[in-house]
DNA sequence: ATGGTAGCCTTGCTA
């Protein structure tokens, strides 16, 4: 099962290029972020025309995010639970083939000191306790998105350049780790831990030529999902078209079930 | 020192 992680940009602008990536790298599931747009405006027609369904939580102008499946598929969170009256469309949840999927993406935060950066924190601590409620039911699950963090120098390429921003500050940094401490896995950064890689370069600066991006984009495993783990990579060709979404997708790949029974 | 890019249904805000 390939499971994958992009922040188009806007699903409408970047439509084509996920058309076209859907078909040269035959995700299973795919996470989007930042989609942009409310759920009527959503491009159900042509996703379903591609042979996937799409689980939508829509916002007129920011975030919204979204999981596609090429398998069936059953929602069960449209919004990160834990505040009824935060009403940002960041995080979307649903049960594919046996396997917990959620599409994250994460507050920004910036800039530091202010009530967003209050607020990212916040959001990280939801994200925890939801994500405690999951491990207790022993099931496989993959958080799939842009979590707007850096979690160490090995991330990005100007550690120094990055260290006031909200997403290398060490309370964002520590919250990160609070999440693997439960038991989540980095799925990038275990199947290579010595590799640095980007999944987001800035518009601005010439950053994509002169490859001054970030590791930001991540896919978090459950011990289950984990087990399962046989590979996890960056793809950069969709950043190389013409009109990218400043994120490339990752994607990682979870073998067959565990069927319980006993080898010979 | 400044502005540099992209998307939204706007003329500023978010990233």
């Amino acid at each position: 099962m390939k499971i994958a992680s992009w922040n188009v940009n806007s699903i409408k602008v970047r439509l084509p290029h996920l058309l076209a990536w859907l078909k040269a790298a035959k995700p299973d599931v795919v996470c989007l972020q930042e989609t942009k747009t409310v759920e009527d405006n959503f491009p159900f027609l042509e996703i379903e025309a591609a042979g996937y369904t799409a689980a939508v939580a829509g916002q007129k102008t920011y975030n919204g995010v979204a999981i596609l499946s090429a398998h069936p598929m059953t929602v069960t969170e449209k919004r990160l639970p834990g505040n009824k009256a935060d009403e940002q469309a960041r995080y979307v949840e649903a049960e594919i083939e046996g396997v917990r999927v959620a599409s994250v993406y994460l507050p920004n935060g910036n800039p530091v000191g202010t009530e967003k950066f209050d607020y990212k924190l916040g959001w990280m601590e939801r994200l925890k306790r939801h994500a405690e409620g999951l491990l207790k039911t022993e099931t496989p699950f993959v958080l799939a998105g842009d979590f707007n963090v850096i979690p160490s120098k090995a991330d990005v390429h100007d550690p120094e350049g990055w260290e006031k921003d909200a997403l290398y500050d060490p309370r964002t940094r520590a919250k990160f780790r609070a999440l693997l401490y439960l038991g989540l896995t980095d799925a990038f950064r275990t199947l290579h831990p010595q590799t640095m890689a980007f999944t987001y370069w800035d518009y601005q600066g010439g950053a994509w030529q002169r490859d001054l991006g970030l590791r930001i984009d991540h896919l978090l495993l459950s011990p289950q999902a984990t087990d399962r783990l046989t590979a996890c990579e960056i793809d950069k060709a969709p950043r190389k078209l013409e009109k990218p979404s400043d994120h490339t997708p990752v994607w990682c790949e979870l073998g067959p079930e565990p069927t319980g029974q006993m080898s010979a």
